[in-house]
DNA sequence: TTAGGTGCAAACAATTTGCCGTGTT
DNA sequence: AACACGGCAAATTGTTTGCACCTAA
């Protein structure tokens, strides 16, 4: 009764975002796909990511809405699934992920970022 | 004859988001502010927010669009800040960063996001 | 047959911009 | 006096939703 039925536009969507490494964003799947789908709707995509994305067979990669730090140094966050709050984390700025992540890509590496998910103090207690 | 000029209101901003711990979107800093300030406008919030981040003053915490990703296991990602791709990162998830922010912080941790920043293979040759 | 899926357009939400009067220097 | 700044509202951009029709099971 509450079933996911086969759709051609789903697999369209989920081959196209698996075979690209490029990380795209809905609008970019879209003009993608619209050429040789021509019927093909972004609302369509937008439903089938969120969708996709709800089940976990892919992944969201950003805050939805735009956050400000006035913190300028680097320094970690923590993000609570629960009430969405957004804390600042004392973890010192380790440099050896920098070298690391050169290592690894060859990319020019000027900082990173780190981004912890759970829930938080207040939350978690509320079960 | 291209300088800046003191702003009341740029002022406001700042020291409203230095005080704060919360990393508030434009939004949560205009309600906050309204109530004192009857003729603050939002677009005026967003104005200066991206004149102070421009200006390295304080920090943009997300991608400005959402983007998906197939690949559902933990990994980390490169940002390019010059034609703004983003890599896959091929570096082990690193448990311990875990366990590290739930001793610095009593926060229940899921999981981790790492994100590098820099300019990648391509980018980087064009000097 | 029946619930889910799709296209399309309208609605909504987040952010930017143009215009024009105000404030800083 | 010049020109940056701010208020306001309109415009843009990104995303969601309602509705009528279509399709997999």
């Amino acid at each position: 009764m509450n079933g996911k039925r086969y759709s051609r536009q789903r697999e369209l969507i989920y081959e196209t975002l698996k075979c690209s490494h490029q990380h795209p964003t809905a609008e970019m799947l879209y003009s993608w796909l619209k050429p040789e789908n021509p019927t093909l709707s972004l609302g369509t995509v937008y439903r089938n990511l969120n969708l996709l994305a709800d089940e976990g067979a892919i992944t969201r990669m950003a805050f939805p809405v735009e956050r400000y730090d006035a913190k300028v140094e680097p320094h970690s966050h923590f993000r609570c699934m629960v009430c969405g709050g957004v804390y600042d984390l004392e973890l010192p700025y380790d440099r050896h992920l920098d070298d690391a992540a050169l290592l690894a890509s060859g990319h020019d590496i000027s900082r990173h970022e780190l981004i912890f998910h759970g829930s938080c103090c207040n939350c978690k207690q509320k079960h």
